[in-house]
DNA sequence: CACGAGACCTGTTCGC
DNA sequence: TGCGAACAGGTCTCGT
């Protein structure tokens, strides 16, 4: 479910509401969830340790507890929130931690894709990332240079975490569209002109994102409305909002594909 | 290295 | 109305 603004925004949700607070128990309702340590150690490592911060690393919250570190990824349709009070678990629920002062923090995952780690060192599970997108290591040169040291589709090396680490389906379509680049470009044909526009077009559509509060989708609504505002993602059919052509959808790497024909022409290179 | 298919899961929507 | 197919914001692994 949640690409980079998504995340952020369940992040400022948290904050305010998790910060000091000491972890009381664990209801940990399916096991699979859990990726590190086993159940009875997260048990016995977690009671007791105060939440510090909370930190985005990719499509990772990175909960930082008094000892360890509480790595979640939400991957499809998880979700976090916080109750106040006596809580009767829901279907979904995976994992949830009591915490003093009558809270809780609920992990609700319909698909079970998610994924916790509990770890000491969280840098084993980061390890494979490519650069944040709103950091200064993303500059339009770096973009040009890795762009050009791959030969892949634009759209499947986009979404490819170990290159650029945060977009998702959405806001790949939505970067593409916006720099005016079909999606099965290869990535090495980018003129450096283009690499610079794709560069803003990233940057901005992820800040679009935060600033709406992420997109809701589907039947959980955060209070997001970045989905009233997609360009192409969702809407194969519906007119091009730049020039009017109908947006088509193709599956590039099994994943649906949004984009605007003439907006975003396929430019033949090579042979002249 | 690049790419496609399959796996992991459940729920909703689409098409006949 | 019913029922199977297709689809869903992600990522891993395997075979070619």
């Amino acid at each position: 479910m949640p690409e980079l603004p998504e995340v952020e925004t369940i992040i400022s949700s948290l904050r305010p509401a998790l910060i000091g607070k000491t972890i009381l128990s664990v209801d940990l309702r399916w096991n699979r969830t859990l990726v590190n340590p086993s159940p009875k150690k997260f048990q016995k490592v977690i009671l007791g340790q105060q939440i510090q911060d909370i930190f985005r690393r990719a499509k990772f919250l990175q909960i930082k507890l008094s000892g360890s570190y509480l790595i979640i990824h939400l991957r499809m349709s998880g979700d976090l929130l916080v109750v106040l009070g006596g809580y009767q678990p829901a279907k979904h629920d995976r994992l949830i931690l009591k915490m003093t002062d009558d809270m809780s923090l609920v992990f609700s995952d319909p698909r079970k894709f998610g994924r916790v780690w509990l770890l000491d060192d969280p840098s084993v599970v980061f390890q494979n990332l490519g650069p944040e997108p709103l950091s200064d290591e993303f500059t339009p040169s770096w973009l040009y240079a890795a762009l050009h040291s791959r030969h892949r589709q634009l759209k499947a090396l986009l979404l490819d975490q170990s290159f650029l680490a945060g977009l998702g389906n959405i806001y790949t379509d939505e970067a593409l569209h916006l720099a005016r680049l079909h999606p099965l470009t290869p990535s090495d044909t980018v003129t450096v002109e283009q690499a610079e526009i794709l560069w803003i077009s990233v940057r901005q559509v992820l800040q679009e994102g935060i600033q709406r509060n992420g997109a809701s989708i589907d039947w959980v609504y955060r209070g997001g409305d970045f989905q009233n505002h997609f360009r192409v993602y969702g809407r194969q059919g519906k007119a091009c909002p730049v020039c009017g052509t109908k947006i088509e959808r193709i599956v590039v790497g099994q994943r649906g594909t949004h984009f605007c024909p003439t907006c975003q022409a396929l430019i033949k290179t090579g042979n002249g």
